[in-house]
DNA sequence: CGGGCTGTTGAATACATTCAAGCCCCGTGG
DNA sequence: CCACGGGGCTTGAATGTATTCAACAGCCCG
């Protein structure tokens, strides 16, 4: 096949950092088409640096995107993860939700407006940029572009169809439940190990997403573990029976 | 200025139900943008019935769309509402979403996957199809075209960012409030009356979708009323304190 | 007027939270 | 190399909040 521009210089953090855990492929990342049409197809004239920016290093703890401010480009998680909160009246951050490599952050701000919402790296990351402002650059492959957007969105969509799903869960074992299995579904969405990954987020992240207290997610994962239903050693998690965890979920089998 | 071609052609529902509450305008519809490009600029060798419907009705309970069925449509919510819900392994319902007058339905099934949940009408409502598998007819304005489905899709990823506020919320308090102020800020939205209107939907569906019990729901907006911050009889809600119910639901002012 | 559905209210129970203490892992510095 | 310290995590008992179960009230519609 052929190579995304963001991957013909591998950044020097590929070889310094020694594990270099759950990366995407290009070819497996939510950006994609987007990066096919501007690297491949594009007029001649149109440098791709202009429009994809390399593989860029985000180090833990680092903000994206200060709150409220409008985000003129698309980011794809590559590496790492990242977390998105807003603050609350009481000085409270509360978790809105996380990013995992191969999503794309920035897509509800498409419209222009966009929601008050901090976004900053759990772990050691690294992204790639699509500068939306200079879109028009493309204009000769707009329609194929708007469509990978749709798809994009569309597909962002869908996948927020499970928080529903969670707020509705009655106990806090189905809560944690279902959060491990949509975990592991989009994970698996971008081709990386589904039944055997670590969490990027800390107990009280998870405890905070989920409206719980943070030792309650400690028991109950504990719980999960000693009933044999999942593997837990610090972050570490591993789904071991994948299925009696959608029993807990309420989930139907599928 | 000039009607959609919808509304052209009132029916003869508008007539006999004494009291049409909550009927947006074409002006105040998330799908307007899309109508008037079908409707006023397509060549005039496309017939307006081609692809978008007139204004039809919908009896309360009746389902738009069985369970997990690929939808070819877009649709807009005229007047009344709609539930969408999935079915659990237990045999429950889970509610996972509302649609409002001026919200479209079917936005994430533009990915051509469909999430399996069934869309119900909560009351006699009236809605408009936009018939997707015909868009072709409208290509030269294709651009165009998508740029509406882009803003429509972004704007609802934007709503949907309520959603984790409310799963984040530890107190049944903090989920009601917010569920109240979410309500409110869409009907806003769409030109209706923002603080004085009727739930579309029973206890038991905001139980369900809050993940309460129903007895919660009714004994906290007693307890809402009595304090003087809302103003409630059976379905007719009153917001009197707004700031006093973000302060509940632990918003920062705005 | 009766029936069924929706909503309310009251006590007993179950569940998650809170507060507090302690543990474990890891990086730092002596 | 080990001691120290801090953050993340676990564990335990007491508290509080929401649920459950059950009975009843209100209302719409036939």
């Amino acid at each position: 096949m052929h190579a995304n521009p963001a991957e013909r210089l591998p950044t020097d953090s590929s070889r310094k950092t020694g594990k270099k855990a759950n990366a995407v492929k290009c070819g497996c990342c939510g950006m994609h088409g987007l990066c096919q049409i501007a690297g491949l197809d594009a007029p001649s004239t149109v440098q791709l640096d202009q429009i994809v920016s390399r593989r860029e290093k985000v180090a833990t703890g680092q903000a994206l995107a200060a709150a409220g401010q409008p985000m003129k480009e698309l980011i794809a998680v590559k590496s790492g993860a990242f977390v998105s909160t807003v603050l609350l009246a009481n000085g409270d951050e509360q978790v809105v939700d996380f990013y995992l490599p191969g999503e794309l952050i920035g897509l509800e701000s498409l419209s222009g407006r966009r929601y008050p919402q901090a976004i900053v790296a759990l772990e050691q990351s690294s992204i790639c940029r699509f500068d939306l402002s200079r879109l028009h650059l493309l204009e000769e492959r707009m329609v194929e572009l708007q469509q990978h957007l749709i798809d994009a969105l569309s597909n962002q969509a869908l996948r927020d169809q499970w928080v529903p799903l969670l707020m509705g869960a009655k106990s806090a074992e189905q809560r944690i439940a279902l959060f491990l299995l949509g975990l592991s579904s989009r994970f698996g969405e971008h081709q990386l190990p589904s039944l055997d990954f670590r969490l990027p987020m800390s107990r009280l992240h998870i405890a905070n997403y989920l409206g719980l207290a943070m030792e309650t997610v400690s028991r109950i994962l504990k719980r999960f573990h000693t009933q044999g239903v999942i593997d837990v050693h610090a972050r570490k998690i591993m789904l071991c029976d994948v299925d009696e965890l959608r029993v807990i979920a309420g989930l139907a089998a599928g």
